[in-house]
DNA sequence: GATAGTAACTTGCATAATACAAGTTTCTTA
DNA sequence: TAAGAAACTTGTATTATGCAAGTTACTATC
């Protein structure tokens, strides 16, 4: 019942990352700020239509988790926004991993972006930064 | 309401590899056939303890799409091998960066072994091969 | 200065996914 | 003949997700 006693289902590591992001929705929301969303109007204008209560909730996690931070861009009222961490940035990888799986299986499905197939970790944070510091 | 429309929540690869295969549980499965487990008894034996209905729906999900295959190993009664297809097979690459970025980014949790990490979809199939035809 | 609009949420309730326990069938072994 | 294993199915409880509506604090428009 602590908050140092997170209890994954065991100790291997693929089953750890699925407790940790293997849930219907927060991959999406890390793909998004890969594309340089910042903002809550940014995450639920993407066209899988993510439920405004999932999304606030997932922005609570990911930030609990050191997946996301968020920084004030607003006073009255206070406004947020977010922004991967070099923890989040490194889920990069899989994102591309997944896609790159997807195009290649599932016919019915997109072309990932070359950008997006081609960028690393360092390249997000490094547009993340661009954008906070105009 | 026909088979041919699978319904996915956008065009993006991504977030179409996840409609295919983002639950709790089907990539564990796909992770225990990476390690040669074939059979309904061996997934159910994994640490995780996978729930014995959500085994026998993901088995049949999984064959239904593809991503693995039913051969008969034993007759009165009829039993059944799982084994991965190529399409599953690729999911690797996947399973890996999972496991890599917990392994990195989440501090209580297991080291993958080497030969994971350093496996191929072909591997797999090859391993999977001498199995069925000893 | 009243009215409408926007951004970022929260709340309440319905539906779907997952979890747990028990039961079933068909052999095999003691 | 009885007990056990393997691979499930069925029923029900719990949790996660989905949808609609409401809230708060501004900003811009008539």
């Amino acid at each position: 019942m602590n908050a140092n006693s997170p209890n994954y289902r065991s100790e291997c590591a693929l089953s750890t990352a699925l407790d940790v992001i293997g849930d219907k929705w927060s991959l999406l929301v890390v793909r998004d700020m890969c594309m340089n969303k910042t903002k809550y109007g940014d995450f639920q204008s993407s066209p899988e239509g993510i439920p405004t209560n999932i999304l606030a909730n997932r922005l609570r996690r990911l930030e609990e988790i050191g997946i996301i931070e968020k920084k004030p861009y607003h006073t009255k009222p206070l406004r947020y926004e977010y922004f991967l961490t070099a923890k989040g940035a490194n889920l990069l990888p899989v994102l591309q991993q997944l896609a790159i799986w997807a195009h290649q299986h599932v016919p019915e499905c997109g072309t990932p972006p070359d950008w997006f197939l081609d960028a690393t970790p360092e390249h997000i944070i490094a547009a993340q930064n661009t954008k906070q510091q105009p």
